[in-house]
RNA sequence: GGUCGCUUAGCUCAACGGUAGAGCGCUUCAUUCACAUUGAAGAGGUUAAAGGUUCAAAUCCUUUAGCGACCACCA
């Protein structure tokens, strides 16, 4: 053994040692019981970052679990990520020169799988740099043609039971992106705009989009509001850009009367306040804003304008006409935007297809609040709880070729929709149509939604025995995204839990605990931290000294202190080794009584050690339970056992090597989740090379 | 505006009802020793503030002050 650990030498032969033993391959066994976790499929086509080497969790469970005689399954995956690909791969386009519309559907979907396909395996290759243990005979991609088909099967049973509807409604879309999001893509941020109060009619009111007024089909006051009341139900002439019109004046408990004068311009196609407002009083639905940005043919002069250029022109105008009053130009409030382009995001009328959230969610959250799936740690449970009671119906529609086509078929006899999981070969509704497919893919989510039980329902065996799944470990920012909708969705499709247990991590943050974020200058590559540290380094780094769902500061320096700690490991690992060769050439020599004492207070200070370590383990508390092994086995048993026992260990004697060899691999055992490539290499040198860690029991 | 959480050693954080801990940093000393990616010794904290419960509180409760995260249809 060298007099320095160089994980850089071992790593890779290691891993690959371990998949050529198939030591990561769950099989059926009854006379194990099962443990399982599907990894959190990351994004194919992106490199890991920090976040994805929080997974360490799952493979420290997963490993124990294997140490503890438990037949374990890690099923890794990896993430089509729709919409987020789709945008990475317009970005790529851009500098080519090109955009999304010089394709068509099918070739842009063949360019962007190629694409992907060409990333895939360095993301796998990443997770495999991290040492985890996943069966990879079992991988799956939330595009495969199998998850598809579970994917297609869940909608239609949906659809059956009366849980998917499509209607026309005011969704949120981004006109760059040119796609509609679900609520929870909605990013509000808050924004200084003017507040301009015009002349409306009888009325002065106060608005932030003057532009939309092409659309307004009504005017609003508060029932309670004394100065209106008389004008409710009356039908009121407004002087406009484009001449006059007539408006009614309606009732709306949503009116606030302190805000602005207390009177509203009622746009049901522009504003869900409004959209409510129109269902309430018949109103119609004048769409002035077209998918594109732009004004439309109701707008008269101002068609083709973008919405921020008709804003600024309408304003002017009618500033000439005399019909603004006032301008408030510093109106802070939120807007909603696109997370991912930043854009302000249009509020537009567009038929999708929803599904209806309740029924799921109150499932979901009675399993949740009976802890028939447990939460750790458990202040996320009042989070997930608050979640699934305020889910509202969840548009699945996405306006992207990269995705899942939504299979559902439009009949053109009937104008009607028929939802089929295989390619219908006729018309289901008339017989005889020239039907056509939606056009439109699966929000990503969806499909995630499905994850735990689609991965695993292709091999029906493998189901029967891993299903639910023991542990679902990820992020705690995707707790509404994932979590919730695994639940959801989970317990629709299948009558069961996915999984027992939610565990939930934190974010990695810098050293001063900011977000890491390119434009701050201070990410950390997880690669580059396994090329110069190891991977044992890195992983204990992001587990020492914190606390299980907290956010974590990672700085270098740790990763550094974590190596050195790896290297401890491994010169005691020495210090026994080399006096192990040498044993056989010297006498026997017998223990003093006083060494006999100091074994004795070693082998009951590892016995209490020990317990403690399965108490953490057991309970989560994986932080603790390294915490626990990294003081004793360096400053209980490297700093003292080993200086109280040096002289004799090196004089031969054999009782006192023996103590101290037996406790060390012990130890051994006990890191190995946290820990495997270093442990695993000692291992072998003890052991011999044909043996590993991963078989022993702990 | 709502919800959740945070405030402990210079920095980042553990401990969550029973004598204040770690990592990194700092000071002093020790190298023919498994490891200087080391060892020994040490400095450094009335655990944000006030009140309460308890034999006992950093830990439970209340209030206050800062900070943060997430959510929200104030036009």
């Amino acid at each position: 053994m060298d007099s320095k650990y160089s994980p850089q030498l071992v790593e890779e032969k290691i891993y690959r040692g371990w998949e050529e033993k198939n030591l990561f391959k769950a099989t059926v066994n009854k006379n194990k019981k099962p443990f399982s976790i599907i990894l959190p499929p990351p994004n194919a086509n992106a490199n890991l970052h920090l976040g994805h080497a929080m997974y360490a969790y799952e493979d420290i469970m997963i490993r124990y679990k294997k140490l503890s005689g438990f037949e374990t399954l890690w099923l890794p995956g990896a993430d089509h990520a729709g919409f987020e690909t789709q945008f990475v791969y317009e970005k790529h386009l851009k500098k080519e020169g090109k955009s999304r519309f010089d394709f068509n559907r099918e070739t842009l979907y063949k360019n962007i799988m190629e694409f992907v396909m060409n990333n895939r395996s360095n993301m796998e290759n990443q997770l495999k740099r991290l040492g985890f243990a996943l069966d990879w005979s079992r991988k799956k991609f939330t595009i495969d043609e199998d998850i598809i088909k579970a994917v297609y099967k869940t909608f239609k049973k949906l659809s059956d039971e009366g849980l998917v509807y499509r209607e026309k409604r005011l969704v949120n879309y981004c006109t760059f992106c040119g796609t509609s999001f679900s609520d929870l893509e909605v990013v509000h941020k808050e924004k200084i705009s003017s507040l301009y109060y015009m002349k409306y009619g009888p009325f002065t009111l106060a608005t932030t989009r003057p532009e939309t007024k092409f659309g307004d089909t009504a005017v609003a006051v508060n029932p309670k509001d004394k100065r209106y009341k008389g004008w409710i139900g009356k039908e009121v002439e407004v002087e406009g850009l484009n001449g006059k019109f007539k408006l009614k004046v309606v009732a709306e408990n949503s009116v606030d009367p302190k805000f602005g004068t207390g009177v509203v311009k009622v746009t049901p196609a522009h504003d869900f306040t409004d959209f409510e407002t129109g269902k309430h009083h018949n109103l119609e639905l004048k769409q002035v804003i077209g998918f594109d940005g732009k004004l439309n043919e109701l707008a008269g002069p101002y068609q083709g304008l973008y919405v921020n250029e008709a804003r600024k022109k309408i304003v002017d105008d009618m500033q000439t006409k005399g019909l603004i009053v006032k301008i408030k130009e510093d109106y802070s409030h939120r807007v909603g935007t696109c997370y991912k382009c930043g854009r302000i995001l249009e509020p537009l009328p567009k038929e999708q297809w929803f599904v209806k959230v309740r029924p799921l969610a109150e499932k979901a959250q009675k399993l949740v609040d009976k802890d028939e799936i447990k939460i750790v740690p458990k202040k996320f449970k009042k989070v997930l709880l608050w979640w699934l009671k305020n889910f509202r119906d969840w548009n699945i529609s996405r306006q992207i070729v990269w995705g899942i086509r939504i299979p559902a078929y439009h009949c053109k006899t009937k104008d009607d929709w028929f939802i089929s999981t295989d390619k219908p070969v006729k018309c289901q509704i008339c017989g005889d149509c020239d039907f056509q497919q939606d056009t439109d893919t699966f929000d990503t989510w969806f499909s995630s939604a499905q994850w735990p039980f689609a991965t695993l329902r292709v091999n029906p065996s493998l189901f029967d025995y891993f299903y639910p799944t023991s542990v679902m470990e990820t992020g705690y920012d995707i707790l509404p995204w994932w979590v919730a909708r695994m639940i959801m969705v989970g317990v629709f499709a299948t009558g069961k839990k996915p999984f027992e247990t939610v565990f939930l991590h934190g974010m990695v943050r810098d050293r001063n605990g900011q977000k890491m974020s390119k434009s701050k200058g201070n990410v950390i590559d997880p690669i580059l931290m396994i090329d110069k540290y190891g991977a044992d380094a890195l992983r204990s780094a992001l587990i020492f000294g914190t606390k299980e769902g907290g956010d974590v500061a990672l700085s270098e320096q740790k990763v550094v202190g974590m190596r050195n700690f790896v290297n401890k490991i491994w010169n005691m690992g020495r210090f026994i080794e080399m006096n192990n060769q040498v044993k056989s050439q010297k006498s026997k020599v017998k223990s003093t009584i006083q060494n006999s004492k100091v074994l004795k207070e070693l082998e009951k200070e590892y016995k209490k050690e020990k317990k403690q370590y399965l108490k953490y383990m057991n309970s989560y508390q994986f932080s603790q339970a390294l915490g626990l092994v990294y003081e004793f086995i360096w400053h209980r048993f490297a700093d003292y056992y080993i200086e109280q026992l040096k002289d004799e260990v090196i004089n031969g004697n054999i009782e006192a090597l023996g103590g101290l060899k037996e406790v060390y691999l012990e130890n051994l055992k006990m890191l190995h989740p946290f820990i495997p490539f270093v442990t695993e290499t000692v291992w072998k040198v003890f052991m011999g090379k044909e043996k590993s860690i991963l078989n022993s029991e702990l």
